[in-house]
DNA sequence: CTTTGTGCAAAGGCTTTGCATGCTT
DNA sequence: AAGCATGCAAAGCCTTTGCACAAAG
């Protein structure tokens, strides 16, 4: 009686935004989703998009993170836990797995008599293909 | 000829964040900064605040970390390169290193052909206290 | 038919910016 | 005296909220 079955309708609109997630590799703000909803003629409201994507992060269905600016970006998230490695100069984001951070994670919380822990790690740089443009 | 030489001059405002910087162990935001620079008499305006904290970042004089709502919380960071364990409840922070992390960050980056790479671990949990409190 | 989701616009919170004044150098 | 730093207030941006209407079950 702890897990909540939030029973969710199903709406023209919440389709919109699950399948251009779907269509996105990269991580993307609650306006660019926005922008690009409009473009593909399945308008949808700012607010809307805003709720939605609310949504689908308390049920897990996609990552939230925080962009350095503090915008909150949103990507539809594959099964199980992994970080990610954003280029700083194009977005594209690439999913990494690190089981040795996992365990230090858990490790200096533990030491630390922290619980119920949460870990965020993001790795910002300049991919191969943004640092060859700079050249 | 890379290396700027902000040459900032020295204002009673400055000292009075930098002091107030030194007296917290814990990640503050800029407006709590504020509030309590006014407690203590030492008044300053809050977009002061906002330039002088932004200068000292990018000094690299104090960390700069995002807490989960998108407020920027900043806090006097000590020499050399390390991570925060932070308690959601009452902002608790102590400060941790991992040299696994750093060796994985490196290696993970260098693999996907990232450059100039710079990476943030935040833990976020509830501290032994706090968790006592709630009992 | 009832209830939940949506849209629009307004409000809210944090942060930045413009401009005149004060203070450091 | 010259120029950066400060203060105040206004503006900006992202995000949330209120309320009436539309749609789902």
């Amino acid at each position: 009686m702890s897990e909540r079955q939030p029973a969710r309708r199903t709406t023209r609109q919440q389709v919109a935004v699950a399948e251009q997630l779907r269509d996105q590799t990269d991580f993307v703000s609650a306006q660019e989703l926005h922008s690009s909803l409009k473009d593909s003629g399945e308008s949808v409201g700012l607010a809307t998009v805003y709720r939605i994507l609310q949504n689908m992060a308390s049920d897990g269905e996609v990552d939230v993170l925080r962009a350095p600016d503090g915008e909150a970006i949103y990507r539809r998230c594959s099964t199980g836990h992994h970080h990610h490695l954003v280029c700083r100069s194009c977005g594209r984001a690439v999913e990494v797995e690190g089981p040795q951070v996992e365990r230090w994670a858990a490790a200096i919380s533990a030491e630390h008599g922290f619980t119920d822990v949460e870990h965020t790690v993001e790795i910002f740089g300049t991919c191969a293909d943004c640092s060859a443009k700079h050249s």
